[in-house]
DNA sequence: TGGCAACATGTCGTATCTGACATATCTTCT
DNA sequence: AGAAGATATGTCAGATACGACATGTTGCCA
């Protein structure tokens, strides 16, 4: 299992528990990790509460489709900076961005 | 006054007032640069507490002096991500770093 | 079953960021 | 003044992230 295909794993969906279960990262590695899925969570929920698709915040925020996509899953290839600046864009507060990022991302199961 | 002064000039130790102010950034784009702005000085802070020097840090989290001092000076060259996994390796906790976001950076006058 | 819209994944050329190094500018001693 | 430690600034080659495009997959309606 290498490294891109770890970070992958974890971006994608799993967070029953943390990051870093047996996954050999340090605490530091799953702390950012869990800041960015928290963030690419909070872009979805709230592209979905606009009834907006993925082109469409393409569009507000200057980039494709497929990189929304990926901000969304919280792909590796996907930079902090452009996570919080999408959210910014897209109108979302300083101290809104920063309640996310405070908590982890949600649990997978409701 | 061309965009790389510009940003220097607001990265830079100002802060009456708002990044904006004077200069043509949009809202989102000043307010990343608060952002970075507050944690530059955030870990600027944190380093003196301990009685760190910037090579020391700079040994902690796996740089260089002065990449450390561009951090702090929160050079366009410096991105969020590498702030925040800087500070992570320090051992600041996500709501800390969240809390420091949520603020403004300080006003320059005590 | 076909067709269509939304979303996901892979790749690529370019742009931006990073650690490192050299060097300049403080700051604080004596 | 001069030396020494700390911090700032400039630059660069390699690494990483970016938007864009093509294509694959999924979900839904008729």
């Amino acid at each position: 299992m290498d490294d891109k295909t770890k970070k992958r794993l974890v971006a994608a969906g799993w967070s029953t528990g943390d990051a870093r279960d047996f996954l050999e990262l340090s605490d530091s590695e799953a702390e950012f990790i869990e800041m960015k899925l928290a963030l690419a969570q909070d872009l979805r929920a709230r592209r979905r509460r606009r009834h907006l698709n993925q082109t469409q915040v393409a569009r507000i925020v200057g980039s494709s489709q497929s990189r929304v996509a990926k901000m969304e899953a919280a792909d590796p290839s996907v930079s902090l900076d452009l996570l919080v600046k999408t959210l910014l864009k897209l109108g979302v507060a300083r101290a809104e961005l920063a309640e996310t990022l405070s908590q982890g991302p949600k649990p997978a199961v409701g």
